[in-house]
DNA sequence: TTGGAAAAATGAACAGCGTTCATTTATTTT
DNA sequence: AAAATAAATGAACGCTGTTCATTTTTCCAA
């Protein structure tokens, strides 16, 4: 009940207010629009204020893509009660890149564009990164317990896996799928995954 | 000789000089730094001047992604000599990569960024991906003539594939690979390279 | 060669951006 | 109630892309 334990509660609401208000503009209207300003303007408090509570633009997208990573993640926790770790490889790759069309936006702040990655504490890390890859790993490892991808190597594998989920997302985000003059982005999604899953299950 | 023709000359010359400062700059200190003014100062001419030679900065990062496309297919024609197309595809795979490692902020450019794809003259096109992927698709089409992919499709099976190079270049330009914290960018594009090969060798 | 038309180049101006900081306002403590 | 601390302000700095009235240069005909 200390004052100084209110203060810090107020911060944090602050803080939250500020991502909110960014939040429903960087979705609405997209990153440009998410302007200090344009923030500041909808919170109704002057640009200055902002930077009381966070460093920079940069952090305060830091922190929009942190509450990205636990939104994938809550729809992918589910998928622990997938007994068979290859079906429960194959689910979370389709909740991944459902995420990613469903959540366009915020898919491309998570992996593509650059703030937040500028906003990493320790710059040369990527902390929400490595934490949601480890759920991968440890699929992966269950799957080599059952004999599968024998002899690879974990790190590799993953990556091999990861980046054949994210170019598929990546060039949909940034209209790339646009080469296909003719075939829908959806389908190239749909598609394009299925023919990958039945290629690893190849593998 | 005529006068009309030497302005026509005057014009594209001064086009070229254009993008090879805007090139200059973005190369060597980024997108940010490439700005009208900085271009403009570089060849000692008034901002304004760059409009009239192109419609916006968009127009001149399209042009300068078309010259990427020009200079990695020039890195692909050697290829067409490579006899079995299984192994000219896979020969393909490892100079795109090598192009996107060699050349991140052109790669990024091309396949990335929003810019080149803004100022498309038809806005749902996208005309150099649209050519080069053909190049792809050819491969595929040798591929499947030869028993391999048999009863694939063309458009989803060039994505799958395409995708999971592209995911790899991607993570690394936009230092996504940070994730991996104790394994070298070079070490994840390698490997991760060879573990797609060998895993569409044995589909 | 000169005068007028056409083309090319200019640079100030507009509206926006992220960020800083002296100043003002509000709250807490003495 | 006064002093000390905390919070908020908004003008200012130096950028950005872009436009456009004005000036300069080039061209062609008389």
């Amino acid at each position: 009940m200390s004052i100084i334990e209110r203060k810090k509660r107020e911060k944090e609401e602050m803080r939250r207010t500020i991502l909110d208000a960014a939040k429903e503009i960087f979705l609405e209207k997209g990153f440009r629009s998410a302007s200090i300003r344009n923030i500041a303007e909808k919170i109704e408090y002057s640009p200055g204020t902002i930077y009381l509570y966070f460093d920079d633009k940069d952090a305060i997208f830091h922190a929009l893509h942190e509450d990205g990573f636990q939104r994938m993640l809550a729809m992918m926790q589910p998928l622990q009660h997938v007994a068979d770790p290859m079906e429960r490889l194959v689910a979370m790759g389709r909740v991944y890149m459902e995420f990613a069309y469903n959540n366009k936006e915020l898919y491309d702040l998570m992996f593509i564009m650059e703030a937040p990655i500028l906003a990493e504490a320790n710059r040369a890390r990527w902390e929400m990164g490595d934490r949601t890859l480890n759920f991968l790993k440890q699929v992966l490892i269950e799957c080599q317990d059952k004999g599968h991808f024998s002899g690879m190597n974990i790190d590799y594998l993953s990556y091999t896996i990861w980046s054949a989920l994210h170019g598929m997302c990546a060039l949909y985000c940034r209209n790339r799928c646009q080469a296909y003059e003719h075939v829908k982005d959806t389908d190239l999604l749909k598609n394009g995954m299925d023919y990958f899953v039945s290629i690893i299950l190849k593998a």
